[in-house]
RNA sequence: AGCGGGGUGGGGGAGCCAGGUCUACCCCGCCGGGCUCAUAACCCGGAGAUCGGUGGUUCAAAUCCACCCCCCGCUACCA
């Protein structure tokens, strides 16, 4: 199972947005070229106080609002050749259904309870104030726009009722206190399972864990007082609806429930209840939490035996020069920018090479020409270019027997071969971002041997030679083709079928493509991007 | 403040966990040369780094330890 962090739909995703999106079909890929049995699930997470908030500010209803982002994305996921089996909303029935029995399940096997707080309330908008709704002067250093979790300025951590003139956020009116009841998930009462399941984790994952689990873990709210959410089943909670995180996370459940539904095969069982299924989910390191504590900690206490994620994948931050990105602040590139610059499969090379992950890496358009215009069109484009032209041209357009092979050939097919070896082996540990890089390594190698055999002179020469150094191109092309379907699928497909190659799956062998298959039809794959920066 | 991540030639990255093969590797850029099959692309050679700082361990440290400096994130009802 290949899962993607869901993103939160109120404004249109940028390249961190993407980022997990397109490792989990990279990666989903990756896996079904080896042959392997692939689930992949995602949605768009689309309830809360900040979608709410935003149809407000827009003068809509957040359905509506929801509706339009979701289409949205589905077509911007489209561009960017992200084909998950299921990419779906936490808006469908299926979830909805699936959220609610859920939760009556835990309050059954005794995890969920019910409490009493005292939350600040907007009596003009009339909303229960998430702490980063309410602003008002920092009671330590002053600032007048402090937030109700934090002061930007002088780093505090702050709670709503400390600050000075409190004020809500969407229309300025000063909040009241006011008390409410919610229910919660008994999150301490786990604290044993969930230890010992996060000593299987790794140790980039672990770090971020490490300070929760020693302060002990405390009691989550499953309920929240706004509207724009899945009504909370329990007795007596009309009005109230689940806390967004800790619907959405329930996606990767009720999603492939919802894949069973629409292709009418059994998934569900065979991927969530098998103890021998692999998952892996593909996130940023500030979800690591509902990822790694709070998803298990409910899928423990369903105890219906759902599988634990196995793997979780999680990365820093792309930042934009210095900067994170910020819609607030126009910091950032964002999807529909993205493509009106080049095509979407440009972009998961760009993103994958960025991919963060060990620190934080830096977009700026400088690395862009590069990847794109020197990576992919001059080594990658024209390496394939030239070797294609040439048996056009020359053997008309029929690719050559191997009539006096050399040790430079088979020298030149090692290598090539080893770096499959080392792009199967990266993926499998999660090496991504070095393992996306190797067909364009495979082409920097093609380049050379083409520089060192000199087919051209050697068409003149000695054309036996000259076959068979245009039949050991013309292998390594489909080699290639291999190692760059996850990173650019349709260019890795359009490269195939140029080849003649059916379809991309694992090569076993050095050979792929037979002396005598037809080359006719010679496509650029790549074309330079002109950007002034 | 605590915890976590990072600081490697002009730019971007790898190497650090399992010290020596690192007189530090790769990509971009720069300088010089070659080739002419190809998308003015490609190939070769060169210049350029005392691996954040100080001290320590060791026959040997980018790699281990201590302290310090800078950047970033998290610290749980923001999704």
């Amino acid at each position: 199972m290949v899962f993607s962090a869901w993103p939160y739909i109120n404004s249109e995703p940028h390249l961190g947005t993407l980022l997990h999106l397109i490792s989990a079909d990279y990666y989903a890929r990756f896996l079904r070229i080896m042959g392997e049995e692939v689930v992949s699930v995602s949605g768009s997470d689309e309830h809360g106080t900040p979608i709410e908030v935003e149809a407000i500010k827009q003068g809509k209803n957040p359905k509506d609002l929801t509706d339009e982002m979701h289409s949205r994305v589905l077509e911007i996921l489209r561009s960017f050749s992200v084909e998950l089996d299921n990419y779906t909303r936490t808006e469908n029935e299926v979830h909805k259904e699936f959220v609610r029995n859920f939760y009556l399940q835990l309050e059954k096997n005794g995890y969920v309870f019910k409490q009493t707080t005292v939350q600040l309330y907007c009596e003009k908008d009339r909303i229960f104030l998430p702490d980063r709704f309410v602003i008002g002067k920092c009671p330590y250093c002053g600032y007048e726009r402090a937030r109700g979790d934090q002061c930007e300025n002088c780093g505090r951590l702050l709670e709503p009722t400390l600050l000075v003139e409190p004020r809500c956020a969407i229309c300025g009116e000063r909040p009241v206190k006011k008390e409410t009841f919610h229910w919660f998930f008994d999150l301490p009462k786990l604290t044993d399972e969930i230890t010992r399941y996060v000593e299987t984790l790794d140790e980039n994952v672990k770090g971020y864990l490490r300070n929760m689990l020693e302060e002990g873990l405390r009691p989550r709210s499953i309920t929240r007082d706004n509207k724009w959410g899945i009504p909370a089943p329990f007795a007596g909670s009309e009005g109230k609806t689940i806390y967004v995180w800790m619907e959405a996370v329930l996606g990767y459940l009720s999603g492939v429930i919802e894949l069973e539904k629409k292709k009418g095969e059994k998934l569900f069982e065979k991927f969530w209840m098998d103890p021998d299924t692999k998952s892996i989910y593909f996130i940023g390191k500030d979800n690591i939490p509902f990822h790694a504590i709070i998803l298990p900690a409910l899928l423990i206490a369903s105890r219906r035996g759902y599988n634990l994620p196995k793997k979780i994948s999680s990365t820093e931050f792309i930042l934009f020069g210095q900067m994170k990105f910020s819609k607030s602040q126009h910091v950032g590139v964002w999807a529909s920018d993205a493509l009106g610059i080049a095509d979407g499969e440009y972009w998961r090379y760009v993103i994958l090479s960025l991919r963060p992950e060990r620190g934080d890496t830096s977009f700026s358009w400088q690395e862009f020409d590069k990847l794109v215009n020197s990576d992919l069109n001059d080594k990658v484009g024209n390496y394939a270019h030239r070797v294609l032209t040439f048996v056009k041209d020359r053997f008309n357009g029929s690719v050559p027997e191997n009539l006096k092979p050399s040790e430079e050939d088979r020298a030149f097919s090692e290598a090539i071969m080893k770096l499959e070896e080392e792009f199967i082996r990266l993926n499998y540990d999660l090496r991504i971002k070095d393992a996306a890089r190797k067909f364009v390594e495979a082409s920097e190698l093609g380049n050379h041997y083409l520089s060192s055999q000199q087919p051209w002179n050697l068409y003149k020469s000695d054309k036996e030679r000259a076959s068979s150094v245009l039949y050991t191109s013309v292998q390594s092309l489909a080699h290639i083709a291999f190692m760059m379907y996850p990173v650019a699928p349709r260019r890795s497909q359009k490269l195939a079928t140029m080849l003649g190659i059916a379809s991309i799956e694992k090569p076993n062998r050095w050979e792929i493509v037979r002396p005598g298959t037809k080359i006719e039809r010679v496509e650029p794959l790549f074309q330079k991007i002109n950007i002034k920066y």
